[in-house]
DNA sequence: GCCAACGTTGGC
DNA sequence: GCCAACGTTGGC
């Protein structure tokens, strides 16, 4: 089993969103990078676990944890007109983007913020610890898992 | 295939 | 709202 962090804005879907959906699942679309798209392509699997981290919030950080209910497949939301990931480029034969589905495990009673990780030791890694990083799909490694879930069971 | 211009992300 | 960093596009 592998680990990630999943970036989203609230504003297009925050956690407390995730928890107020139908069994508490959601698609997880619109992901329009390359390297992001080969991860959900090609890595991240059924029961992976998810950090799901709030970008462009107040404040940054990451606001509890998911777990990957369906591996990797076509993000039809690229073959609607009406969709806002509406992309040209794909069709049915060649979906190019990818999506997985997500189920909320556990809320944390706080956001833990993004300057709490980059003053933790063992995080100083971490791509969203690095300036200018803005890759979308993460992979965590277990140790970093494992310091994070440590300090989301002291808030 | 280079690279400048442009658009987007995302912290602050 | 600013702007640095990055990804993508398109002219050549």
């Amino acid at each position: 089993m592998k680990h990630w962090l999943f970036k989203s804005e609230p504003g297009s879907i925050s956690i407390s969103d995730l928890a107020a959906s139908p069994k508490k699942t959601t698609h997880w679309e619109g992901v329009r990078n390359l390297q992001a798209r080969n991860f959900l392509r090609d890595d991240v699997a059924r029961g992976d676990l998810v950090f799901f981290y709030h970008s462009n919030a107040k404040p940054s950080g990451i606001a509890g944890i998911c777990k990957v209910t369906r591996a990797g497949y076509p993000d039809h939301f690229a073959l609607d007109p009406e969709s806002k990931y509406f992309d040209p480029r794909a069709s049915k034969d060649n979906p190019i983007w990818y999506m997985v589905d997500v189920k909320l495990g556990q809320k944390f009673s706080e956001i833990i913020p993004l300057s709490r990780l980059k003053e933790t030791p063992g995080l100083e890694g971490m791509m969203v610890c690095r300036r200018g990083s803005r890759l979308s799909i993460q992979p965590v490694t277990a140790g970093e898992w494992k310091i994070i879930v440590k300090l989301a069971a002291r808030l």
